[in-house]
RNA sequence: GGCCCUAUCGUCUAACGGUUAGGACAUCAGGUUCUCAUCCUGGCAAUCCGGGUUCGAUUCCCGGUAGGGUCACCA
């Protein structure tokens, strides 16, 4: 054992979580439990301006949904709190200070409207912006009022990403970046190094957008005398249409939309994590369990993916099936539709047994269900639209329902059983299943689809299916 | 525009110099004594382009092209 295993998800409480924040979490969080190390939530807000209420508690909220859990955040007392950087603001006039006394910092004396025209000047001559061409030759004293800046040191890095590879920049990507706002608040840039230093991350993972900015970050740990962590960082998820990173605006969906929509937590998860990872086998299906033992960073891809909501539907009915049907009810409570409710967790059970294999999502189960629950009105112009029994007389098609009642009243009432008569009513009457099988689906069911027949005539009860038959009946006589 | 990253079926991906370029989703066609689904069988479908290196390139190198990221007192 080396250095003990400590990753982070450092989310700033700015919106909700999406599958590319999602994704990040999960991989960290994958690591740290494989290798028997911590996970961290740290919330990262200091941005006032784009803070939005609810949003630490919405991200929480998801984590827990996915099964993400931490072993040290802003609700989990740790050795190196507080884990919420809004209170670390001491910690990081600290750290600055440090900086400010070896001279690696110094006031910006600018104002943004001058700033701003260092910019467009650069813009003109078509060339990156560097604050650095402009730094003060006599910066005043720090007074906290305006920003602190890094007094960089420009030079090529080399340096090595788990999921990159080897990477390297020149020394015109070095520039002095703001530690400390104006407002007395730290830069991500700056508040991020001090606290996975502080905090002994030893993994930092996160999304591509930080790719830029590594070289910059490697230059400050050096002026704080820090050792670098590991870097690993994540592809884009991009959006199903078009080729950008998924963002909000491009229709990222909150990962709480998905639970609600009737998905799975084990499926978000395994989908999530097949985007840009596999083990090198073809399995497609992985237990949460099965994630931990088998994930790695080296075997994540580099390039991004797009998400495919049709594949992630065909997963959900993976692992909707790999539940047993105890576990698939627990899942189910709160997607019943209204009078299903109110029915036995027994009745449930069985009916979910029926429709087990038809769930895409737990919400087309209202949709599935309903004539179990429910006496549908009886929809003659069914049969009519019914290619094989559309050529049968009425007189004809009500006969069969009769006779088919009439055996129905006496018979033992199992599905077995049930099969074995509606199987002798095909040779009493040398009809086709086709025919005799539609027929009597259509006239205890009105539905489109449903299990097959013997099944849904168990589940249905004599009772209740000699009511079904007597009102299709009586519909099909007045016709 | 500068810098960085990326590039295999429509989509997610496998193949770490030698394969008829594999799997999955989607799609199409069949099968499972009725429907819808599940399940099974089969079909269609890809190495961005151009140079090198090599006996041999999806794979290594260079150049294009395309996509993405970044160049904030946002993270």
């Amino acid at each position: 054992m080396s250095q003990p295993i400590r990753t982070r998800f450092a989310p700033s409480p700015t919106g909700f979580m999406h599958v590319g924040s999602a994704r990040t979490a999960l991989f960290a969080w994958l690591i740290a439990r494989q290798q028997h190390g911590q996970f961290i939530l740290r919330l990262e807000d200091t941005d006032r301006v784009r803070h939005v209420e609810g949003s630490a508690e919405h991200l929480i909220k998801s984590l827990r949904a996915l099964g993400i859990n931490y072993d040290e955040g802003p609700d989990v007392d740790g050795p190196y709190g507080p884990y919420i950087q809004s209170e670390r603001l001491a910690i990081y006039r600290q750290w600055a200070e440090k900086l400010i006394e070896t001279g690696r910092a110094y006031a910006d004396p600018y104002t943004p409207e001058e700033l701003e025209a260092f910019r467009a000047e650069a813009r003109a001559n078509k060339q990156a912006f560097l604050y650095r061409h402009h730094r003060p030759t006599n910066p005043p004293a720090w007074d906290g009022t305006t920003p602190l800046r890094l007094k960089s040191e420009p030079k090529a890095y080399h340096w090595h990403d788990e999921v990159m590879g080897d990477l390297s920049s020149g020394p015109e990507v070095i520039d002095d970046i703001v530690l400390i706002k104006s407002d007395g608040y730290p830069t991500y840039n700056f508040a991020h190094i001090v606290d996975d230093a502080e905090m002994k991350v030893s993994h930092v993972i996160r999304g591509q957008e930080f790719l830029a900015s590594t070289p910059n970050y490697l230059n400050l740990y050096e002026a704080l005398g820090l050792d670098r962590p590991i870097f690993a960082t994540m592809p884009h998820i991009m959006a199903e249409n078009g080729r950008k990173k998924l963002g909000k605006r491009d229709g990222a969906k909150d990962i709480l939309d998905y639970l609600r929509d009737g998905y799975l937590p084990e499926t978000l998860v395994n989908f999530i994590a097949s985007l840009g990872w596999n083990d090198g086998t073809e399995q497609e299906i992985f237990s949460v369990e099965e994630l931990i033992d088998k994930f790695s960073l080296d075997r994540v891809g580099r390039s991004g993916a797009r998400f495919d909501e049709k594949r992630l539907e065909w997963m959900n009915g993976q692992h909707i099936r790999n539940l047993s049907t105890n576990e698939l009810a627990e899942r189910a409570v709160n997607f019943w539709g209204e009078s299903a409710k109110a029915t036995s967790p027994e009745r449930q059970r069985e009916i979910l047994e029926l429709v087990k294999d038809r769930l895409k999502t737990l919400a087309d189960l209202p949709l599935l269900t309903e004539y179990f629950f429910e006496r549908p009105a009886p929809n003659w112009s069914m049969v009519n639209d019914n290619k094989q029994l559309s050529k049968l007389s009425n007189d004809e098609l009500i006969g069969y329902l009769e006779l088919a009642r009439q055996k129905f009243e006496t018979v033992d009432w199992d599905s077995n059983n049930l099969q074995i008569q509606l199987n002798g009513l095909l040779d009493q009457t040398g009809q086709k299943p086709g025919i005799l099988f539609s027929l009597i689906r259509l006239a205890v069911s009105w539905a489109p689809f449903s299990p097959a027949l013997n099944d849904t005539l168990a589940v249905l009860g004599r009772d209740e299916t000699l009511a079904r038959l007597d009102l299709a009946i009586e519909t099909g006589r007045q016709l």
